[in-house]
DNA sequence: TTATTATATGATTAACTGCTCATATAATCA
DNA sequence: TGATTATATGAGCAGTTAATCATATAATAA
């Protein structure tokens, strides 16, 4: 049995990689094919595909074959809170952050 | 100027290790040093010291000096959103797995 | 069947992570 | 001042990650 930090970090550390959340951030529009995907990221094939395992991995993404293409969509749209709130916080840092060098 | 998949990627990926998750979820009681977050978590000093460091670097903990010691609080209360949605997420998950076990 | 298209994976490499031990630095107290 | 306490950091190591290229696999169409 796995501890609960344990479990939050495999998923937050999965996200945590620029890549992975441009993947992420693309399948807001809907289920997509790593061909489409691929083009859409400007990422070489195959690391894309490591990409996509880690995701799935983790439980963030869901893959079904559709004829030749693999399909991938979010598993959990909670996820994009969790987005949010990252991109809420980091951008609250950097108005800290600019605030300190203007007292200093 | 850092791309906003940078930034958030930052935050989720200095949370996602089991032990700074920890050390965030040890500082909702308030402000601690380096010297009770030893105790408490049974760390090496000098890797804690490390973790500590990582959470500071990505804006997630303040840290400032008290006497011979170092206080570290946490800098936005927002991120203990994120590692309830991770866990809210992490759990569905598991349940996600069970339920397709007993379906095959 | 063979050719085509889409995806996954082995091998390799460089860079990074987490950890430990030993040591340095820094503040305080006697 | 020197001793004590708290924290940070250098060095070293094993393990992991992200990336690439080449190749394997898998589904389908001709």
């Amino acid at each position: 049995m796995k501890k609960t930090e344990e479990l939050k970090a495999e998923i937050l550390m999965a996200l945590g990689h620029p890549n992975r959340i441009r993947i992420v951030e693309s399948l807001r529009e809907g289920k997509k094919c790593n061909c489409e995907l691929v083009v859409e990221l400007g990422l070489e094939q195959s690391n894309l595909s490591r990409h996509l395992k880690v995701l799935i991995e983790a439980g963030i993404l869901i893959s079904w074959r559709e004829g030749v293409r693999m399909s991938y969509r979010i598993a959990d749209k909670r996820i994009y809170e969790i987005l949010e709130l990252a991109g809420i916080i980091a951008r609250s840092n950097i108005e800290m952050k600019a605030k300190a060098l203007k007292g200093a």
